[in-house]
DNA sequence: GTCTATACGAAGATAGAC
DNA sequence: GTCTATCTTCGTATAGAC
């Protein structure tokens, strides 16, 4: 048998992570995450001593770690696969959301008052990146195009999730997967 | 002699601009507007008695018209040029700002709770993909292929500024614009 | 067009009991 | 670990004078 350390805080933090990617970071208060997550209004400050950052600092580094263990699944694949597997996570989002949920590390990036909270968003980011750039050199890509190639990635997904969300479509989503597979598939031929 | 229909609303516009590039949707309050502008308390409800979502979509709408109008001034140069323009605007906007700022209609997108609100996000969105689309197909890529990798385009550089904003490095950015140009020179030669 | 005053709710945070 | 009560600040919004 397991012993639950602290249920009621894990209950928090997954909220945060799903109220942040629906809503940002402002509407992302103690109020809404207690609601969502059931959890009592007493706890808050026994599990978070340093108020609403630390929360949100434990949310991200959540949503991170889920994003790595997906990339971690997709390791020994072939490049296009490995893209595939990454917009595949991403879409799975939109649709579950009906358009109303994105990237969590996103939101508290474009809204954060609080340097700690951006610096450790860009760590979440840079994390992303560098293994998804191993994840593509183990694929068939150079060590030369694999950073960059990488990046692109990274970054035209968190883009094409802001324009389908904003346009409520999956067509902006749709077409960077399209051009994606062009860009790996003449970075595969090179390489 | 020039009548000036309405000096402090259109000085709360480009504050709300520039404050909903620097730190979201939420924190541009009224009071900071107010601050940033210089324009008197007793005006915001004259000329916005519709409240924070007029001002917001007024703001945004400002942004969308001035990034047209920047590709506007791109239109007849050869592909590789227009995405470079695009891109130079956008360095520009991390550069100014110490990686403080980004984009507005990005920021309105992910913390938006009216629904017009998010429309009018998406349709900014729509027309910059669409106004990109043209110039690319007038700088030599097919008509088959433009509409996508304007999106692309799109999608990476708005994902691209948050990336470097969150890693306060231009590093990540420039990684995504070199492959940009792979991607618009491989396009530009099937072409 | 601009002013002051004010209502009202929500936010983050703290204190002290249990 | 959880409760209630409370404080302070800030947000949007309205009313009515000038």
């Amino acid at each position: 048998m397991i012993v639950m350390v602290s249920d009621s805080r894990s209950r928090m933090v997954e909220s945060a992570v799903i109220l942040l990617a629906k809503h940002g970071l402002q509407a992302t208060s103690f109020a809404e995450v207690l609601e969502h997550s059931g959890a009592p209004r007493g706890s808050i400050y026994h599990h978070f001593p340093e108020g609403k950052d630390q929360l949100i600092a434990a949310a991200i580094s959540l949503a991170g770690e889920r994003a790595i263990a997906l990339l971690d699944g997709l390791d020994g694949s072939d490049a296009q696969d490995v893209v595939d597997g990454f917009l595949g996570m991403w879409r799975a989002v939109l649709r579950a959301s009906d358009f109303g949920a994105g990237c969590s590390v996103l939101a508290v990036t474009v809204a954060a008052d609080s340097p700690p909270l951006l610096a450790a968003a860009g760590e979440i980011f840079r994390g992303w990146r560098e293994r998804l750039a191993e994840l593509l050199e183990n694929g068939g890509i150079t060590r030369a195009t694999a950073p960059a190639l990488a990046t692109l990635i990274i970054a035209s997904s968190e883009g094409a999730v802001v324009l389908s969300r904003a346009e409520r479509s999956f067509a902006p989503f749709d077409q960077v997967g399209e051009q994606l597979r062009v860009a790996v598939d003449a970075a595969s031929r090179r390489g």
